[in-house]
DNA sequence: TCACTTGTTGTCCATTTGTTCAGGAGTCCG
DNA sequence: CGGACTCCTGAACAAATGGACAACAAGTGA
């Protein structure tokens, strides 16, 4: 008789003595994260549908079987995949208060943005497909924690306005205006590298569109680019 | 023996006496339009990968074999859609020259692609797919036509400033920007609705961000919003 | 070493996929 | 009507796909 396999828990490194004799494996983790990789840019490249479990077995250079040994089956790679990086997600973005400035807060929420943009590129790719096929893995952590999220946010900025500290445009709208100007440069990258002619991004490439997303949207909210 | 089919040749209706007895029927014309229709819901979804003739066919309430008869294979299929969207982008598109007025110009080109996303969200969709999945169809198009079309653009704004009609801003990234920005409203769709607590769309949400951007921007270019 | 857990992989399978094809139905004009 | 052309479609097929499984290898603590 085989064993269950521990059909993908979620990594659980120095977590011994929950009744296991043997802490799940040092390989375990090694081989989760290399599956995993391999499964975000298959993801991100083919979408849900389109992407194969052959594909990202040899992207990870591992057999199929091996890859279904670690996750039983396509969907829930995929969702491990997003709790991964919404758990990234959640860690860098910092929270605002009425009592920061405007110009500051706004400036650095871009700025963190595009640099996401920059260094995970796929997730945000990965993102984006997901909601263009219809959210039908996000659709429930779009209704809840984002949309507190962007609620936080927004009472915020309209205290701003209330106190006269930046000019009166809906903070909703302009959430999403620096969300999709700065996912632009990771989800259409090829589009912006075909047009400016160029084979590869550069960090200043980032500094200066960072730059520019600063000036304009601060400009355009009543405020001067801080010091 | 068979006829080889017509073989998906773009569309021929009064083009009579090309050396062809009977016009190509506008049965031909009805279907390919069904067909079209239904792999733009189909491809935007899924991507392509992730899309299949199967699917389509039954969007399109035809048989999967009716369907190959119009369009040979999957390829041709993928491509004669983007042929249509591309037409019809190029169509609503004016030029702008330096001796227009910025804040009007840059107003329309704003207001024309919120258009676009509120029309067309599935072409805005179908778009996005493709690049993000690296644009493998698209690669030339961005870059011949799309280069010169920025190209083109962005010396006419580059024009504007040197006459200090508008502020100094990188006039493509301000294109990228207004792209991003706009186009969001099509292919993020289903975030902006949960978040918003939304069920739907409607022309007013449209309206309502158009004049969001326009406030936003214009001002971010040290422009009065146009009357 | 032993007993047991964890990790590995080749093989098999039902289903789906893109595509071909042959034959037939429908349409149109003289 | 007849014949030329257009349109339609069920059947067939090789390849690919997600997944199940059983046998085996390696690791681990006593």
């Amino acid at each position: 008789m085989t064993k269950q396999p521990v059909a993908d828990a979620p990594s659980r490194i120095g977590h011994p003595g929950n009744g296991r004799k043997y802490r799940p494996g040092r390989i375990r983790e090694r081989n989760r994260e290399k599956i995993l990789q391999a499964a975000e840019q298959e993801f991100a490249q083919h979408g849900y549908k389109g992407a194969t479990i052959q594909n990202i077995a040899e992207r990870a250079g591992l057999p199929k079987s091996n890859v279904l040994y670690y996750f039983s089956n396509k969907k829930r790679m995929y969702s491990a995949m997003f709790d991964d990086i919404l758990a990234r997600w959640n860690k860098v973005f910092t929270d605002i208060r009425p009592e920061d400035d405007p110009a500051v807060a706004l400036s650095t929420f871009i700025r963190t943005k595009v640099e996401m943009s920059r260094r995970y590129p796929l997730a945000s790719r990965l993102f984006a497909m997901e909601i263009i096929q219809g959210a039908p893995f996000l659709l429930d952590h779009l209704r809840t924690n984002m949309r507190e999220w962007v609620r936080g946010r927004a009472e915020v900025m309209q205290q701003w306005i209330n106190d006269g500290r930046m000019a009166p445009v809906d903070p909703v709208q302009l959430i999403f205006l620096i969300w999709s100007s700065t996912q632009h440069y990771a989800d259409f990258q090829v589009q912006i590298l075909m047009v400016e002619n160029k084979a590869e991004y550069e960090k200043r490439d980032f500094d200066h569109a960072a730059d520019f997303l600063v000036e304009v949207i601060l400009r355009g909210c009543g405020l001067e680019k801080p010091t």
